[in-house]
DNA sequence: ACCTGAACACCGTTCAAGT
DNA sequence: ACCTGAACACCGTTCAAGT
């Protein structure tokens, strides 16, 4: 029984110039949507295009290229309002935290590649620029600002990164390492283990939603601290 | 040309129970500090114990089954020494992170299967009973001992497994990426990008060192803020 | 020049067959 | 009961052949 011939009448040949890397770019969105990243191949893109499997490579070098360009779409996508600076810092840099964390959410199986690949596109210039300006105005130094950017973002991306790669796993999975935290947590020896003990009734999992902000509230904290101090030291002097 | 012939007389079948999750665990263990995780196959698993591939059936259920044991056996072999307590809460919590940090930089490829899961084995509840007596000596509350240690833990694992995978990039990608702070963003118009321009001689890209150390010391400056400020608010009462 | 078809070298996994 | 061999359903990728 041949499944694959029911679908279509199907032996129509694609026009000449009717792909492109938008055309084909813009069905890899639509499957990375329904399908997430396991179900991104290139058969799947040549179904959805009524293209043969092998005619992307005219268009892309190969997979990595098709990758890293639809990232860049999806981010565009999401983004679909710049953040607009407020006259303050704080809210500004937790603004943008929510829109980086909720778009890794909403692709949690391209999370990881969007948390440690570098694009050098228009939205990623735009967010570098908007926190180096809330660095600026929360009275960061340009050298401290530099810093804290880095760390900033790296916390924000790889922290969203890790916490929508768990929230992706197989239901069961995920269902079996929550449940950790209520039972083997539990029932460790509160001799040996006397501070778990006291907190465990039961504690929060890796997939904890409030361990995001709640990081970046002691990163903000922090910030205002050395600002705080730094001028009053120089008050001193 | 059977270029496979060459190697071996090789049509020695394997000893009855000759096979065990151990013997199998012990080749993937090989095979993960030499190829990483891409060269972990079953085909390289059974090269490696002159066995067929599909015999470790009879011992995993699957692939993810050897994997996550694996990544449990690797733990317990950099984890060589637990981390001692000394009378620093501050420095204790540098010293797990830093050995968190190493480990993930070791096993770069298997850094986000670490990050994300729960192993509810005996090193991991180690360290979690170390995080939370460290918090303890600092003067933290329960209550928020577990939202830090969780926030904490997070952090360090996120910020080390998205490094780690930076690191593991093939080598002209990962050059592209570093250039990109040495290239593009100094390429910006500082019109519209002022504050890039004047930090951008060169920026620290996401693989930058010092980001990993920078936003874990925020965290426990914030952290070592909030205990000051919680007993002066007692006192005044 | 662009799309297709066949082929290659890999994967993980299943299952009947050997010992 | 444990190991092997053949087979299946997938991948990405290359390259000669069609149009």
């Amino acid at each position: 029984m041949p499944a694959k011939s029911t679908a279509k009448t199907a032996k129509s040949r694609r026009p000449r110039d009717s792909l492109s890397r938008e055309t084909i770019l813009a069905a890899a969105e639509t499957i990375a949507e329904r399908d997430g990243l396991n179900g991104l191949t290139f058969q799947a893109i040549g179904d959805e295009l009524n293209a043969h499997p092998t005619s992307m490579y005219r268009h892309f070098r190969d997979k990595d290229d098709l990758l890293l360009e639809l990232i860049d779409n999806l981010r565009a996508r999401s983004y679909g309002g710049t953040v607009l600076a407020t006259n303050d810092w704080r809210n500004d840099l937790r603004a943008i935290s929510k829109q980086v964390h909720e778009h890794y959410l909403r692709y949690p199986e391209f999370a990881q590649q969007m948390a440690m690949r570098t694009t050098r596109r228009p939205v990623e210039f735009a967010n570098v620029e908007f926190v180096l300006d809330a660095m600026r105005r929360a009275g960061v130094s340009d050298a401290d600002a530099v810093r804290y950017q880095r760390a900033f973002g790296n916390l924000v991306r790889s922290m969203a990164s890790i916490e929508a790669a768990f929230l992706a796993l197989e239901p069961a999975v995920r269902r079996n390492d929550e449940l950790a935290y209520q039972i083997e947590y539990r029932q460790l020896d509160p001799e040996q283990f006397p501070n778990i003990a006291r907190v465990a009734d039961p504690m929060p999992g890796i997939g904890d939603p409030t361990a995001f902000d709640t990081a970046l509230e002691l990163l903000l904290d922090a910030i205002e601290l050395r600002v705080a101090r730094a001028s009053t030291s120089q008050v001193d002097h």
